[in-house]
DNA sequence: TCGGCTTGTCACAGAATTGTCATCGAACTG
DNA sequence: CAGTTCGATGACAATTCTGTGACAAGCCGA
């Protein structure tokens, strides 16, 4: 395996050389960062596997910075872990219900934090996005967030191609509306478990526009939500 | 959705009961073992969706019973989050190695634990390897909830296949229609007890539809309730 | 600021599922 | 064998769940 990208975002530049020393002694490669403006643009030029995230920052909180992470589409699934050195559990509970997928407070041992990333990509791993899914003649281009369908482009709203494009990662899985709305609309958003229905009619309109029987794709699971089948797909 | 089953394994009361209470409140159901043979016992009985495992028990050492249910294949993606009240960070790099997928330490904020187990839940939304129940020619694909026999799917309604699960998952032992209740319906829901024969009844009609000998399946046990044994079947 | 697109919610209609009953037959008791 | 108890079954009405069209509010680019 390739040696991991870490992008280390702290503005106290002794913890940044500290992390260094540890995280290239454990064959990790190293990204560093200073402030959340820079961090923001070293995640979308460096593309790191993980990054480690301190509280305090200048120019905004890290809070702020993982907020927009877990909103974009791109970023939505890079593992974020918390630094802090404040302890009021308060802290770890926002970071945790934001999205940071683990959280550390200062001082820790280097060792730990190690340990903790490897558990957390160990969890992550195989999940990345190839730049396109296909399912027979239904091509999901992930990058231009365009949907092809026997080489015709279908129309569908952001909320529909994002639903698609889960839908295509987890095939055959039954899934509830409130999974569906933790995955695709995200965490901590309240909205109607309905809504699901509605954006799954539009989704299955979409996907009719060749032929009614690609409606069928989406299958409802009576009494537990909606699953993603090609397997049941005849096409002609 | 349907509430997240906790598996809590501590040999102390008092802390069993707080985690009960936490995790009550928080609309978690909860599950609790004493010792490590117990909890091992609990997972495969009541496939809980996450576990907290103490780290100091009886009978061995709760690193013990987690490096076992990585091993397996069916309890390799059951996220664990150890509790320990050793501070010495050895620890957590030993329980995180083994594959801990989290590590709190003695005393936490109950917040603070719930946040994480939410946190790892989303994560692992979605992930669990796609299991499936198998008796002979009877399959229950129990992440697309679709049953299967003898190559063609069988249709019926959620209550039969939570029925068949569960007595899938518990061949060949006897239960009474208050047994089925409490663990199909669920707890605390007044149902008539006679509801279970119908729905056995319907269950019975769907395993018929390849071959009438199938409904033999569900056997009933007079006086006492129903029981699923597969050991019993003669195909042809 | 003005349209066009998206979105989240509703209300209503149509289906499927569910819990109960009444009844019938089988099994057990003595 | 008559009397009881217990389970199987078909029917049914109430309840729950889904599909769908409509709509107002929000968002975004022009």
């Amino acid at each position: 395996m390739t040696a991991k990208k870490v992008l280390v975002v702290d503005d106290e530049l002794s913890i940044r050389e500290m992390l260094r020393l540890a995280l290239e002694i454990s064959d990790f490669e190293c990204v560093e960062a200073a402030d959340i403006h820079e961090a923001y643009r070293r995640v979308t030029d460096d593309q790191p596997d993980i990054v480690l995230l301190d509280w305090m920052l200048p120019g905004g909180s890290g809070i702020e910075l993982l907020r927009r992470l877990k909103k974009e589409e791109a970023t939505k699934t890079l593992p974020v872990i918390m630094l802090t050195a404040k302890t009021h559990e308060d802290n770890v509970i926002q970071g945790l219900e934001v999205g940071a997928d683990d959280y550390i407070t200062k001082p820790f041992a280097p060792k730990e934090l190690i340990a903790r990333m490897k558990a957390l990509l160990r969890r992550t791993a195989g999940e990345k996005s190839g730049s396109e899914l296909k399912v027979g003649d239904l091509v999901l281009e992930i990058d231009s967030r365009r949907v092809v369908l026997e080489d015709k482009r279908l129309e569908m709203g952001p909320t529909e191609f994002n639903l698609l494009h889960f839908f295509m990662s987890h095939p055959e899985r039954a899934y509830s509306r409130a999974q569906l709305l933790d995955q695709v609309w995200g965490t901590n958003v309240y909205v109607e478990e309905r809504t699901v229905d509605v954006h799954i009619r539009r989704l299955r309109k979409a996907l009719q526009a060749r032929n009614a029987a690609y409606a069928e794709l989406i299958q409802t699971v009576r009494g537990t939500g909606y699953r993603f089948s090609p397997r049941d797909l005849v096409v002609l």
